[in-house]
DNA sequence: GGAATGCAGTGACCAAAGTCACCGGACTCA
DNA sequence: TGAGTCCGGTGACTTTGGTCACTGCATTCC
């Protein structure tokens, strides 16, 4: 339970402790949706470990907007927390997690008392929105082979190993396409040596 | 000069007054860049007056992200210049505007000083987040047709008026896209009656 | 063993959008 | 008045990616 005070060491002991006892430490397992499009937040989620992605919807197509690591939270829970928004996105667990779930109300009066609270509020925010610049720019400016490539590599570089266990399924759903596309970018991809495609994951080949 | 005070009532006046006398008051003409990509900052720009847009460019392609308003400011400018790092972005005047350059230092004592700031500085973040989630969602799922008549009516809503001088080069530019393209779909728009394409101007046809 | 299921491969086809080349009208300005 | 420039229109073509239909494996589960 003391993770918190080693992970957050740049809070105040006392919010520390305040967030320890009025928040709720959960364990979820992978595939849990924490977050749902139009949905109301009353707690605002910090991942303690594990991993969530986020994603946005329309009709049946979606499309990864960015993960979730440890030790950071969901903006999208702010707003929708703080000003009773609904929420534009739905978020899931990509792993078994760990989350500190922070009652809204509680983070309002934390907000007003330790003005450090705002710092970390703000990296948040400024991260995410780097994040969906990013996004914007590799759907709108790059072809599937070049986002393909960068969201593997990007997931190599992420869980430490070249050897991806990813149905093509998967990976098209996240990247917003179909999968027969993918099978036929990712046949391209290994024929130009960039991956090759085990019988149980696809192999980032290092540079 | 009392401006500020009228616009931003929810700011202490002390806070206001502070503004009023750091801060540098600069009218800039039309089609003036205020921000390149790469670039450090040093004054954090509040609108009060006109309009900025702000976009993503690669290459020689360039995508409209969103526009600042009166009395809005840049979140870019936010973390560049309170975080020093280099802007991702450009913006650029499109009316003639009415500016405040906040110098960062003293945004920075103003943040730490009154807390309301933060609530402002949260609100804008959470503005240019929606912004480039509806952006995203814009380049992903809707095809050039519907994203030009969306375009199209949003600025119109936002001049108050349904007849818009814009070349479609302009246009092209702000969508990402090529001239013929834009061309191509307002014909196709105009055939199908929600738009009227004029010697000056192309009409928004009022639902 | 046989049916069902999930996954990947693939060819054919289509639609959207990007590109190229070229035209002609309007306007400007020297 | 004639050259230059900007703007929009357009036909032809290519590329990219989305869709459909069908195949062949494995694996799993009765």
């Amino acid at each position: 339970m003391d993770a918190l005070h080693s992970k957050l060491p740049s809070l105040p002991l006392s919010l520390r402790e305040e967030i320890l006892t009025m928040g709720i430490r959960q364990a979820v397992p992978a595939g849990t949706e924490l977050l749902r499009e139009g949905q109301y937040v009353k707690v605002i989620p910090l991942v303690l470990d594990g991993l969530v992605k986020v994603f946005s919807r329309y009709e049946d197509r979606e499309l990864l907007l960015y993960y979730i690591e440890p030790v950071e939270s969901c903006v999208m829970s702010f707003s929708a927390g703080l000003w009773n928004l609904p929420s534009k996105v739905f978020a899931i667990t990509e792993e078994e997690s760990d989350l500190l779930l922070l009652p809204v109300q509680h983070v309002n009066e934390w907000v007003r008392k330790y003005p450090t609270l705002n710092q970390l509020f703000f990296g948040q925010f400024n991260k995410r929105y780097e994040d969906l610049l990013f996004t914007i720019h590799q759907v709108l400016f790059q072809r599937m082979d070049e986002r393909l490539l960068t969201y593997l590599r990007e997931r190599a570089d992420r869980l430490g190993t070249n050897l991806l266990d990813l149905r093509h399924h998967q990976i098209a759903r996240e990247l917003g396409t179909a999968r027969e596309v993918i099978s036929r970018v990712l046949k391209k991809l290994e024929q130009e040596k960039w991956v090759i495609q085990h019988q149980h994951g696809i192999e980032v080949v290092t540079r």
